[in-house]
DNA sequence: CTATGTATACTGACTAGTGAGTATACATTA
DNA sequence: TAATGTATACTCACTAGTCAGTATACATAG
């Protein structure tokens, strides 16, 4: 039905901004359907907790942050490497827009830190592990072995630079980790260059 | 006085221990006064507010973070490599303890992320720019270059492994981020071995 | 050696406001 | 009329921070 859909995604939108802008703990229920236009109870008459709706915020989240990323790499010039860095290359660009502040799931897994079982906690490690399979398939297909490990370390260069740039504030950590990931690739297998 | 500096230490450590446990916002000053068996009103007597007491905590973690990172780093055998990869492997024994749950000064980060002048965020900022230069030493004086940029690097591999590990609750991905830093190093320097 | 003054370290009760979540009722649409 | 969606108006626990006052120690003045 197109009222429910609607105001749904009002919610889910309003509720996507605040949380990533202040932080899931420091956005209150009363504030995401004040942005909405909504009040309080239609709130909750689409999402049954307050919990419910940070899941779906990260949720919502998932494909669009992994489409973002493909679309850098399949843009991107050159070799596989190229690619891997190209990746790096770009958020480095996205982290100097001043209403950057870090991975949304990073952040949010960090928030939740005591509550493993948390539902939002789940789909941040599933999108995580899906970014890191996706990698993973790249480089085997361009022939980069260890396919798995090296996408593992990409990923993990990522998540440190995501740390770090928030950090310091300083996206130059974005560039430094993707030189760190092309040398692991040109090192793994230095014949593909 | 012994009193003050009895009561105020109480404070800091229920402080340091709730706030690592459970989050920065999921912990009350009623909360951290409770555990460390004084009033609010004591508390408010030694720190002028919650965030002044979260700056302090983070304050109080930063040397002994520090020192037992040199420590790993010096007791372990070998070259400069192999001391690089011992922290990593020593801090994998960490995460696998139940209560763990990464690292403090960047869980931190993430939840004041919308507060970039908050000084807890600025202490955060110097403990890990502080780790930074004294690996960038450690290499320098072993003869490993780039120094900066290796220990650079080796900070994002090490900011990620604390992320991927809370995110999956799996300490494998210290041993993969420790396997990059020994690799990156050697591949700077491939003589060095 | 007493009396008064003052700084330190602390307390219980409180305020003003915010938090998540809800009982009830009115509107729209199928 | 029955289901769906939205609103007003609440509850009650909890939040950071404050008020006004007290016990103790240690000065210095008489």
């Amino acid at each position: 039905m197109k009222p429910q859909t609607d105001t749904r995604a009002r919610i889910l939108n309003a509720a996507e901004k605040l949380f990533y802008a202040e932080g899931i703990g420091r956005v209150s229920v009363d504030a995401v359907a004040a942005a909405a236009g909504v009040t309080k109870r239609t709130l909750y008459y689409h999402f049954t907790s307050k919990d419910e709706l940070i899941a779906a915020y990260l949720e919502a989240r998932d494909q669009p942050n992994l489409a973002r990323m493909t679309a850098w790499f399949v843009a991107a010039e050159g070799g596989v490497p190229a690619k891997v860095q190209a990746i790096f290359d770009e958020l480095a660009k996205v982290a100097r827009h001043p209403k950057w502040k870090g991975c949304g799931f990073l952040r949010t897994t960090a928030e939740l830190a005591a509550l493993p079982g948390h539902p939002a906690v789940k789909v941040g490690a599933r999108h995580k592990a899906g970014f890191e399979t996706w990698l993973a398939e790249q480089l085997d297909v361009a022939g980069l072995t260890p396919a798995k490990l090296l996408a593992r370390q990409i990923i993990l260069l990522l998540d440190g630079a995501f740390s770090a740039s928030l950090t310091h504030r300083d996206p130059a950590y974005f560039i430094a980790a993707g030189q760190a990931a092309a040398t692991l690739v040109a090192c793994y297998a230095p014949k593909m260059k």
